[in-house]
DNA sequence: AATTAATTAGTACCAGGTACCAAGAATAGT
DNA sequence: ACTATTCTTGGTACCTGGTACTAATTAATT
């Protein structure tokens, strides 16, 4: 809380932290943060363009809502861009700053065995199928800003196994490879 | 938008059911939709105990940012609860609803995965960690409710190249089983 | 017709702002 | 040291989307 007072840009710089890691301050917050008046405060998001805590927080709630669609959601990871039901399918996952390590900007694994987790349960005519085995291997490390297409294919399929080949690239080059042993549930594998 | 004048509990009803796909919408907009007074759209509320736009957009917010943080948090994916840097670790990851696939109720693979391989990588002793290679097996499936101890252990180690080991259980019955060759970054792997 | 329920109108108040103006404080330029 | 400029603060009027309350009006019931 205490603060020397900062120069105006040191402040600047930090209410963008500040707000990154918590948008639900107000200007009172804020202001009592940095030890400044409100009008300073405004100022400064004046300044920077950062609207105010109502039009965050509708940002936050709309934002979030579609960045949750990209990794939890019900469906697919990324987006669908081709599909042969029982055969294969392609996704395109942009990647967004949320999904690389702050360090190295490097797309964190899982975010990739997501997308090709998803495709590969998504190719196959079932109603319900889960993920028994996978192999992935890593071939280059994805980043911030690039597209990753991944392409699905169904190798094998023995009763109710399924081998599905999955390889993800960005622009033409193998950033992925995984292969996938997915199972087609019976109708009643009805949770406990 | 038209509507004959409904009777109080079908508009109650309906009122739900709009709230409830599209939580953005105003009292006014609510009176518009349902051609009667702000009061009385406000005394709907009341009754039904829903609480204004800027209370429903914060719990979206809320929410969203929280159910982002259990899949694409900076850090790890689960609560980490024991940790011997280079040599072991443990994390815990509670299962939402999110997590899980609606028809079946259960948890999608890339969640398990995820959880291992940000343990994998977390026990590591270095700066930037990679994922290489991965080989994993989902023993059984993990329903909404259940809470997943992930357990990593270094295996081998080679120059920079570690072979972790990751077992999941739930309830001491093993679910996932990874094992993880990851690198450990040498300094300066910048992003272009 | 009288009673009750539902609706509407109106007022005072609140948080968290925008937009603007003017004055004072701090800093830099010369 | 004095001025010019930038920064900061204070104050006001106004806005949205409400809460909380009272009172009047309208519709439905018995």
């Amino acid at each position: 809380m205490a603060r020397e007072s900062l120069s105006k840009i040191e402040r600047q710089r930090q209410l963008v932290q500040y707000l990154e890691k918590d948008p639900f301050l107000t200007d009172v917050d804020l202001s009592k943060i940095f030890k400044v008046s409100i009008q300073t405060i405004r100022l400064d998001r004046l300044e920077l363009k950062i609207p105010e805590l109502r039009e965050r927080l509708k940002n936050v709630a709309r934002s979030k809502v579609s960045q949750l669609k990209s990794m939890t959601g019900r469906e697919l990871v990324g987006e669908l861009v081709d599909l042969k039901v029982g055969a294969s399918g392609v996704s395109i996952l942009p990647v967004t700053q949320e999904m690389t390590l702050r360090k190295t900007k490097i797309v964190r694994g899982h975010h990739l065995f997501a997308q090709a987790n998803s495709l590969a349960v998504a190719i196959i005519d079932a109603e319900a199928v889960v993920t028994g085995l996978a192999r992935v291997s890593f071939k280059r490390p994805v980043y911030c800003g690039e597209k990753i297409l991944a392409k699905a294919v169904i190798k094998t399929k023995k009763g109710n196994k399924y081998m599905v080949k999955v390889t993800s690239q960005v622009n033409d080059e193998i950033v992925f490879i995984g292969r996938f042993l997915v199972f087609a549930l019976s109708e009643e594998v009805v949770p406990h």
